[in-house]
DNA sequence: GCGACAG
DNA sequence: ATCTTGTCGC
């Protein structure tokens, strides 16, 4: 177990947050993601952790490297590393990042050849509570275009899983269809997209760093096959495996 | 006190 | 995140 992040520390993960906050590009700034269909894109990564029943600290952290418009797997990393960090929704990032960097890193190092163009967290980006998720965080500190994908809706700056919110995830008819969430201030944080035909609940999508919400919603709903982005599921299976073979 | 709470 | 099989439907 952890022991809970005393006051200062809180207040000093909020002033990095909001220091790092400023580095985040929230345009599109390659070729590829003006293309129609993304041409020049080759390579989009996934990261995720995956942990052990009864283990808050011991983690598997994976990166995976898929082709593109395949989403054949190039590259794959499988670490088991020791967290240091409780999860406190909020700040996700201190809890992660280290580990997902530190693949990202690897990987430079090993195979450059192979590094992704565009990377998918498990998690949010520009949607969260300072506009500072985990999608942000990896994304400033590795200098790649990231894209947060999240599974469940954060209650955050206005924006509430109320029938309202219910009732436009009913308007989503078909695969690539989308809603924005919309913050108390105006500012689109991200949006609400239904990633396949099959699955009518929806993934929320959010800039991470050097891409566009928009882009990062084609591009999330191109990498779908099933309801979460295909490098994310692979990284999620691929870390889970891992866990399986090593700790039965 | 109550509800919320990405992974 | 994880605990967890079968079942209903296309």
């Amino acid at each position: 177990m952890f022991a809970p992040p005393g006051e200062d520390l809180v207040n000093q993960w909020e002033s990095e947050q909001a220091r790092l906050r400023l580095q985040v590009i929230e345009e599109d700034t390659e070729d590829w993601q003006r293309s129609p269909d993304f041409s020049g894109l080759e390579r989009v990564g996934g990261v995720d952790l995956s942990f052990i029943k009864g283990d808050d600290i011991n983690a598997c952290a994976q990166l995976v490297v898929l082709s593109y418009p395949d989403l054949e797997v190039l590259y794959e990393d499988s670490q088991m590393v020791t967290l240091t960090a409780p999860y406190i929704a909020g700040f996700l990032a201190f809890r992660e990042t280290p580990f997902l960097l530190e693949a990202l890193q690897r990987l430079e190092r090993n195979q450059p050849t192979l590094l992704p163009q565009v990377v998918f967290v498990d998690g949010n980006g520009l949607f969260h509570y300072r506009e500072f998720g985990l999608a942000c965080h990896l994304g400033v500190l590795s200098g790649l275009p990231c894209v947060g994908v999240a599974k469940n809706l954060l209650q955050v700056q206005g924006v509430y899983k109320n029938e309202e919110h219910q009732s436009q995830i009913a308007a989503l008819q078909k695969g690539g269809d989308s809603f924005p969430l919309t913050a108390a201030s105006g500012k689109v944080l991200g949006k609400a997209l239904r990633s396949s035909n099959k699955s009518s609940k929806p993934v929320y999508v959010s800039v991470g760093h050097k891409i566009s919400v928009d882009t990062a919603v084609r591009l999330t709903h191109s990498c779908c096959r099933y309801r979460v982005p295909e490098p994310i599921r692979q990284a999620d299976c691929l870390s889970r495996e891992y866990l399986r073979t090593q700790f039965p």
